[in-house]
RNA sequence: GCGCCUGUAGCGCAACGGAUAGCGCACUAGCCUCCGAAGCUAGUGGUGCAGGUUCAAUUCCUGCCAGGCGCACCA
């Protein structure tokens, strides 16, 4: 079973052109395409094409030649078996085409080997530290943060399958200014409670659920100055709660507090200090962030001699580092874009490779009710929760519309569509599939043979879905270049459209035993993929709907 | 004013710079004596405007128009 067939080709494609007398830059950025369409091929380059201009010739004359040499390379190579037929076609397009035998033998693997047969040698192995959601605990999880969680959680899936040792992080911002005005707004509402008359600022924490948290700290007796950590403990376990039922999980949760206390901070600054890129003005500390190519300088520590955020931010990303990290992977909402700038500056200036540091903005999710926006202020208390969302809709499908979309896109849905939609949401349309074939595997009276004769599959549905099947691995590249998971939606409605073209031509149990056999090896393949990528956007399987 | 994101069919969205721009909803016409009709088949209908780069632009660049978000010694 050749697993690299794409490496060995692009091989073979950059040895033929080593005659050529081609611009370097092109060869060195020699890569392969899914054709647009089946009737394509597998696998496609558009090498010719890019040639075209330096060597002064058209680009179907240029794939001709391309294409004469490759079959007599292919000839004498491994791949002889697997490559049935190359053809240039549309503007100068270099189709490759799979031969039955290659199917036959990779759904071979997928049945033998299961979901292991699906990775690919991407010889992957470094140890990434990806921080999401980071909420500060000072309210429920918004559809914004609902979003990053299940952006990061997948994304995290996806390269943890691709053989990373991934780490999933929450920042915990559990001290500061916001801590405070929790601890104050809890004092407030519980002075209220008692008959007082309070009168309550418009910055302060408006939501009801404050009142909860007040009746509780008087029930436990809680001191006022501790009446902070308090409500910050308290929405802490809320956020878990919301998390765990939306099936996020987080290896570890950081504690600001902690880091504050460690002294790393103090130690991050001293670094600094001896490079140079800290220094004192307006009563301030600024670090130097223009000497990384950031816009203005920033503060780290206040003229009144408390920290900016920026500060534990540098220590706790060098602590990232120290921990052994090679690559850092931060999920931000937009508001947060002008800071990535002068947290790289800060990698850079504590001897990091800034390049080890990415930052994905997840764009916001807003979310409205009939048509009109519905308000996001954590303050107000008014804006839509993740809880909200996972009861209207369900952990499967809201986790599913969360990916759908270009996470550098915006998202946006009306829950009453959301709600409306639930039957026909894509999701669902995934797990039919699922569900298809788990009840005719269920029902058959024929066993699942291993040494079946796979070459009975002939129909133009049943080879499509193989080639569909095919294009697992290369899509969880492409997730992983873009750092994006949502591709992976795309495909798994692609894949599953495959399956219910080919269940509704094709009858998989008949009178025809082996025929029945080499369709059962087909379903179960199919199931095998649509599982393994289902499990990777965290949705449910289910045997049943 | 500056920055980020987005303008594709009536609505919601696809297309890692490629081939005849796809899919769902809605609408129209079909398909269950047969493994699940939450499915399948066919039809209607589209790239905001103006330039540029490229063999090739929905995609990249510039300007304009429209919408969303953000621009602290807040976090």
């Amino acid at each position: 079973m050749k697993k690299n067939i794409q490496k060995e080709l692009i091989k073979l494609i950059d040895q033929g052109l080593v005659g050529l007398n081609a611009d370097s830059n092109i060869l060195d950025d020699l890569y392969l395409d899914l054709p647009t369409q089946e009737r394509f091929g597998d696998l496609s380059t558009n090498i010719a094409l890019r040639l075209s201009k330096t060597l002064k010739k058209s680009s179907r004359q240029i794939a001709d030649l391309i294409i004469e040499k490759l079959k007599r390379d292919i000839l004498r190579s491994s791949l002889k078996d697997y490559i049935s037929e190359i053809k240039a076609e549309g503007a100068g397009f270099i189709n490759f085409y799979f031969s039955e035998r290659y199917f036959f033998e990779a759904l071979k693997d997928i049945i033998d080997n299961q979901k292991e047969a699906l990775k690919s040698n991407t010889g992957k192995s470094s140890s990434v530290l990806i921080e999401f959601v980071s909420a500060n605990p000072t309210g429920s999880l918004s559809v914004a943060h609902a979003r990053q969680a299940v952006v990061g959680d997948c994304l995290a899936n996806i390269l943890d399958f691709l053989g990373f040792k991934v780490s999933k992080e929450y920042y915990l911002n559990d001290e500061g200014n916001q801590i405070n005005i929790l601890g104050k707004s809890t004092q407030l509402r519980l002075m209220e409670l008692k008959g007082d008359k309070v009168d309550f600022p418009q910055d302060y924490y408006q939501g009801d659920y404050i009142y909860d948290i007040a009746k509780e700290a008087e029930q436990r007796k809680i001191k006022d100055e501790e009446l902070g950590d308090f409500a910050a403990n308290y929405i802490l376990s809320i956020i878990k709660k919301e998390l765990d039922d939306f099936r996020v999980k987080f290896d570890c949760w950081y504690s600001q507090k902690e880091l504050t206390k460690s002294g790393k901070i103090e130690k991050a600054f001293e670094f600094l200090k001896k490079k140079g890129f800290l220094y004192e003005q307006d009563g301030a500390l600024w670090f130097k962030s223009t000497a990384f190519g950031d816009d203005k300088d920033r503060v780290v520590i206040k003229s009144d001699g408390t920290y900016t955020y920026l500060a534990p931010d540098i220590a706790y990303h060098d602590d990232k580092y120290k921990r052994g990290f090679k690559w850092l992977i931060n999920l931000w909402g937009p508001d947060h874009h002008g800071y990535i700038s002068r947290l790289k500056a800060s990698v850079a200036a504590l001897g990091r490779d800034p390049a080890s540091l990415s930052v994905i903005i997840v764009q916001l999710a807003t979310i409205s009710r009939g048509g009109k926006p519905a308000q996001m202020s954590t303050r107000r208390g008014e804006y839509i929760t993740l809880r909200e969302v996972l009861d209207e809709v369900g952990c499967d499908a809201a986790r599913f519309f969360f990916l759908m979309r270009r996470t550098s896109s915006h998202l946006d849905f009306d829950l009453d569509i959301a709600k409306k939609q639930t039957a026909e949401n894509p999701v669902y349309y995934v797990q039919y599939a699922y569900a298809r074939i788990s009840s005719i595997l269920r029902n058959s009276q024929v066993k699942l043979n291993k040494d079946v004769d796979l070459s009975l599959l002939k129909e133009k549905e049943e080879l499509n879905l193989i080639r569909k099947l095919l294009q697992f691995t290369y899509i969880m590249n492409i997730c992983l270049s873009t750092q994006d998971p949502y591709m992976l939606t795309v495909y798994l409605q692609e894949l599953a459209e495959s399956f219910h073209k080919f269940y509704d031509l094709h009858r998989v149990l008949s009178d025809n035993l082996a025929l029945t056999q080499a369709r059962l090896a087909l379903i179960e393949g199919t199931r095998i993929v649509i599982a393994t990528g289902l499990e990777l956007a965290g949705v449910l399987l289910p045997e049943q709907m």
